[in-house]
DNA sequence: CTTATGACTTTCA
DNA sequence: CTGAAAGCCATAA
């Protein structure tokens, strides 16, 4: 792990099954809050072989919507997969919500 | 070093 | 609430 790029690999691979994160949560929780755009490029140019061990699935944007541009994998697609993994996902107008409330990723924080 | 792109976020009208 | 614009970070060329 040298560049960010593995960093945020490492780090979706830490999300545990049944949760999801933001790409924010993320970029803060490397240290760089407004990073979010580096986490969502790496996921976006990530290898495919990669992608098969990596939850990219559970990392969505802010508002738990999922704002996929890649045509290889949908938003349709994503949101099979949470349901797959017992994730409530809500579509709405074309798009794919998830409840953050109920499914954001905690993170290792021990907070009370 | 400069320019361009991106699966983001926040703010203003 | 909806739409548009700017900001910020990392990487590639």
């Amino acid at each position: 792990m040298k560049n960010f790029y593995d960093r945020i690999i490492a780090r979706v691979k830490r999300i545990p099954e049944g949760k999801v994160a933001t790409y924010g949560q993320i970029a803060v929780m490397e240290g760089s809050p407004r990073s979010a755009r580096a986490v969502g490029w790496a996921l976006h140019q990530m290898n495919p072989a990669l992608a098969r061990q990596v939850p990219w699935w559970r990392v969505i944007n802010r508002e738990g919507r999922i704002s996929t541009t890649c045509q290889e994998h949908t938003g349709a697609e994503q949101a099979a997969i949470l349901k797959k993994e017992e994730i409530q996902v809500e579509y709405r107008d074309g798009n794919y919500y998830v409840d953050l409330k109920r499914y954001l990723w905690r993170g290792d924080f021990s907070s009370s």
